[in-house]
DNA sequence: GTAGAATGTTAACCGTAGTTAACTTATGAT
DNA sequence: ATCATAAGTTAACTACGGTTAACATTCTAC
């Protein structure tokens, strides 16, 4: 029974950046994944290894990196969550872009399911 | 010029507790914290020795633990932030105590200083 | 088709933050 | 005062997540 594995904040910032750049229509390459976060190819590498070992991702040898349904699943999850967070920290709060993205990068990797599922409800209402 | 040196999570969690268990009027043990934030009297010591050297607390050889002046602003600021964030948690998006109380111990340590003055200020206005 | 550039992989390393186990020091009850 | 227990310290270890450097593979331009 495919459970939720917990990610760590690292592996959910490594998933949400597949999801952008797939998204955005690109064939997702670990060197994107590198500039992307601003880190080595070498540390993308060795994040690959573990998505694929938990099955959230697909990437043969040498080969472009795919999310898996699961995958896609997840990265989807911690995108919301971005989105959701930036939109209160801008609408709302009125932090300015820049801060509110940071923050929100942070931020996500934080909140409960429970808080988000309030939260997002809460964001409807008001807005 | 002692700036405002960047804390990681978890010194941050490790100050809030010192702070805590010194308000409640009690000298601050070692033990105490390990209690407190179920980790070992090890990591407690390792964590300590980061705190001591960079001026944040005081403690003789197997002594009790003091914050500094700047100790305990750090710590106030940690503090405030976790509160002010489960207020909100609560108050507003009416989660539930104990999940509101995991999810500030995360958010607390991600949340600018921006974000946090303006996020108080409109809490001021809707509470 | 091949050479050079771009990309991907691997190995060895670092710092952080936790652990357990063995030890030292302090405390408190008799 | 002494001795058992509680508390603090230290050492050796683990896992994670990053790094650089060297190497392997793939792509691309000619």
């Amino acid at each position: 029974m495919a459970e939720k594995a917990n990610l760590s904040p690292s592996s959910e910032d490594y998933l949400e950046t597949i999801l952008e750049l797939s998204d955005a229509g690109n064939a997702v390459r670990s060197v994107d994944i590198a500039n992307h976060l601003h880190v080595s190819k070498a540390s993308v590498n060795k994040a690959m290894g573990i998505l694929r070992d938990i099955g959230l991702i697909e990437q043969a040898h040498y080969g472009l990196i795919h999310l898996t349904e699961q995958g896609r699943f997840r990265a989807k999850d911690v995108l919301q969550r971005h989105i959701m967070l930036k939109r209160f920290l801008v609408e709302i709060l009125q932090i300015n872009d820049a801060t509110a993205e940071r923050d929100a990068c942070r931020m996500e990797h934080a909140i409960s399911d429970e808080t988000r599922t309030k939260w997002l409800r809460w964001l409807r209402e008001v807005l």
